[in-house]
DNA sequence: TTTAGCACCCATTAGCCTTAAGTGCTAATA
DNA sequence: TATTAGCACTTAAGGCTAATGGGTGCTAAA
């Protein structure tokens, strides 16, 4: 069998680029006569033309005679070799400036602020996973009693992060002893990386507990509970503006709509989007998504503040990934700026 | 003019008790013919009753000749008067159970958690608003040092409520002050209900920090923001299981949706439904029920480990009243036997 | 190589008819 | 007197048909 390498000429390109944008803007097929003023030819040489792209893979039609609307290798093809950068608007600048200025926010609430942000922006869904960095080292372990059974043991690591979980303990352990403990485990823990603190813990710890009281099983258990409620739920997932989808025409079924919105209030689901990768921005179009085909997802990674995870917009296939794009070089430039 | 008050007697009573847990279930207007089973008589008396059901408001049709839809006094007449109490089956009620059962929750994680089930077991949208109440007392404030310029402030109350935030504090400023004079308002402050720090921290502390550091102004700052940002975010607010709202037939249509599930992404509007109110458990119907009027709104309040507020279920109109209620009962006697 | 022209395709809409489910009213019945 | 059977009437919903409009591919001429 002969392979016949077929090249996009320039105006077959200018064709794809003006089906997918004006595609973008107007969520219907495109026909051949829209174009003619955009590429200058008559509609029949539109036609053929079309004939090729989409013998290509790159358009495709809903039925025989109806227009043309961009596949997924349409869209890639476009985002790859097609899309102009895009400046923000001024007023979306604001917004975004207004978030970096403020300096008092936890990490978690300027990420979810951040959302909020990029949400309103882009007008799509916003999510974000994060975990602490392996840079965070403990800085402080502190053991409040509340009453003669309840206490809250406080975490609290060098990059400012703060856990806190409350306990009851038996009535036959002396609160003291466990704040006396506490001191100890603070003196000796001190300065220590997360990912061995439990190691630590185990084998250092342990043993001078046990020496030094006589429920030591139980006493060790708090300690061993408080670490590892930090260490293991170190995730903090966001999603912000589901309701976004709800605006996107293509999403005008409600059996649609509940598939998505519901997808987007499971959490399981949810981590299926926002998953670590290494390139800069990333962009899933379809299929690619991992999550559902009829989305978009465009993601960047970030570390701030003892924490890093990566943030995702999720829109329609038809995102304006113009925009998007130029939301999340923005991010990226002042998370290069902050970070460590 | 002559005014006849005209009393339900017990057939129409048992007709409209009917007709509403018929539509409850059924979501579809109901027919005389389809009553003369449970009513016992033809379907012309059944329409002569219901012609005076509707005369007194009761019930109502959509066209001249459609079957009967409860009206929301019809609602209300049937959870006042006609609705009977129903048991949780005991797969619910396990539920609960496993939920009452875990002591090491902090006020905040249990809550989530309870709506969680509440939403699961009922399948409408759950609810729940709660602020500190007055019993907190300061229990511990703490001063973390992280490097030169950056600490974390630390706010603890007797009942265990933590808050943390971050502060980056000019370079002129030792950190070690800091910390001396933390530990001062720590022990001037223990003990102090919630209510009166912000006094105590302005007339008695204020005076003491612009004696022991320079510059106090900054000083001061840091604990007055600590505290004033415990005491002015002390409000929770959960929104769980927005999706639910998707599986009620009667918002099949897509502007409904997005009208509801917008409502429900919209904090300010979300506030509007939690409110507080002394009843113990308290039903809005529709327009009552201050959100929109194709809802309604079932709350109780809680008191759990010094937090209370408020918990809402909302769903339908034509929601499943009695087991609503039945999920509220046992959630209340539950607290009760747990608060204070 | 481009384009005008034409036959053809099909989703969408409007109009019409039928059916099913309901009503209110009247007159007969228990 | 309260109940019921019977009947004329109403309406939403579903199915069918025809018309419309936006699109196509192909052919032949420019």
């Amino acid at each position: 069998m002969l392979k016949v390498v077929i090249e996009v000429d320039e105006r077959q390109k200018n064709l794809l680029k003006e089906i997918v944008e004006s595609y973008i803007k107007e969520v219907k097929p495109i026909g051949s006569k829209h174009l003619c003023d955009k590429i200058h030819c008559s509609s029949a040489t539109i036609r053929n033309e079309m004939a090729v792209l989409e013998h290509l893979g790159y358009i495709e039609k809903n039925h025989i005679s109806s227009g043309r609307v961009p596949s997924e290798a349409g869209y890639r093809y476009y985002v790859e070799n097609l899309m102009e950068p895009k400046e923000l608007s001024g007023e979306d600048m604001l917004k975004l400036q207004t978030l970096f200025s403020n300096k008092n926010l936890t990490v978690s609430d300027a990420i979810e602020k951040c959302l909020e942000i990029i949400s309103d922006i882009t007008n799509y869904t916003s999510i974000s996973l994060g975990e602490y960095s392996d840079e965070n080292v403990l800085r402080q372990i502190n053991i409040i009693p509340l009453d003669e059974t309840k206490l809250v043991a406080l975490v609290c690591t060098d990059k400012g992060i703060v856990k806190n979980k409350q306990f009851s303990i038996p009535p036959d352990i002396n609160m003291m002893e466990v704040v006396k403990i506490s001191e100890i485990v603070n003196k000796m823990l001190v300065g220590t990386p997360l990912s061995v603190v439990a190691e630590r813990l185990e084998f250092d710890i342990k043993p001078i507990i046990s020496k030094q009281v006589e429920q030591y099983e139980a006493v060790y258990g708090i300690f061993y509970d408080a670490f590892h409620d930090f260490i293991s739920n170190n995730e903090n997932i966001h999603v912000v503006g589901k309701s976004k989808m709800l605006n996107q025409p293509e999403y005008s079924d409600t059996a649609e709509i509940k598939r998505l919105i519901s997808k987007l209030e499971d959490e399981s689901e949810v981590r299926k989007i926002v998953k670590h990768d290494n390139r800069d921005i990333s962009i899933y179009i379809g299929s690619e998504s991992n999550f559902d085909d009829n989305v978009t997802v465009v993601k960047t990674n970030y570390s701030l503040g003892g924490e890093e995870g990566t943030i995702a917009i999720i829109g329609p296939k038809r995102m304006e990934y113009d925009r998007v794009v130029a939301v999340l070089n923005i991010l990226n430039k002042w998370l290069e700026g902050v970070g460590d």
